[in-house]
DNA sequence: TGAAATCCCGACAGATTCGGTCGTATACTG
DNA sequence: CAGTATACGACCGAATCTGTCGGGATTTCA
């Protein structure tokens, strides 16, 4: 399946929304859920393990809330999903740096772990700076499907 | 998370050990089951998922089995994945063509849709044959990541 | 023709993960 | 002190995933 948990998906949406309002010191996690109509006590978990991760900074107290840590250009997709989803391998097999115990003859993790590194490459691509500015590029002269190569 | 389930391992390895013996005819489900020591009926399963789709052939009977329906490198990874994952997004809130109803504000699928094509290129990219040939090419000139490369 | 090997397929149970909620504690503001 | 907000752990229901079981159909071979 290959697809972001959701809660992926409400940290990405959050750090957009944070990088689009630039203005305000600090948005409370009710603020961003109900912009968005997700789950406000959900999503304040998230935010707080992005905080715990130095992507966002907190503050308590009234006027207080969530806020970049970094300017939106300096954090990327992965950094984010990395930070909620965990390390995340293509292969079901692939945990930390041993290879599957169970299965020792699986030798299909080798090649696909270059696929990890392609795809974490393109998610550190991104930053949440590109995903504010959602006007799209209108195709610039590309093919098919972005640029995609690889040399494996 | 972003990861294979242990299905799409289980085909992916099996079509490799398929590619590793163009000698024999076929080989049964529990051939190749007990060549990885995973479990033969749910190989068997998932055999029968990629035959349905075009990837085998499959005869009954003594002697009969599985055979690649294609040459090696005319299967890719991506055909493997999707016949027995189904389609694959990105996004969670992603069903088929129509936006996320529950969130009309999800903006953020739009930027990752292109990123979704552009791990289904990579997938795209990759044969049987590649998996197949798994001395690692070395690596010949290439940066830390293959080639890396989104215009976003 | 009958037995063995093999594919085919639906149903189902157990385990795991995910989404979401609740309750409580802590920190800051005024 | 009261109100607003983050911090965090426990928990539950739902969905998904993994694996098993059982019965059937097809082919080969003796």
């Amino acid at each position: 399946m290959l697809k972001l948990t959701k809660k992926a998906d409400y940290g990405l949406m959050a750090l957009k929304y944070l990088a689009e309002h630039p203005e305000t010191a600090a948005l409370s996690a009710k603020d961003v859920a109900d912009a968005y109509g997700i789950p406000a006590q959900l999503l304040a978990k998230i935010l707080q393990l992005l905080t715990k991760h130095g992507l966002l900074r907190s503050h308590a107290g009234m006027n207080g809330g969530y806020a970049l840590a970094r300017d939106a250009r300096e954090i990327s997709a992965y950094e984010v999903i990395h930070a909620i989803d965990g390390p995340f391998f293509i292969t079901s097999c692939t945990k930390g740096t041993k290879s599957c115990e169970l299965t020792p003859s699986c030798t299909i993790k080798e090649p696909l772990a270059r696929v990890n590194e392609t795809i974490a490459g393109v998610l550190k691509s991104i930053s949440i700076q590109d995903l504010a500015e959602h006007e799209q590029p209108a195709a610039r002269a590309r093919d098919s499907h972005g640029l995609v190569a690889l040399t494996l």
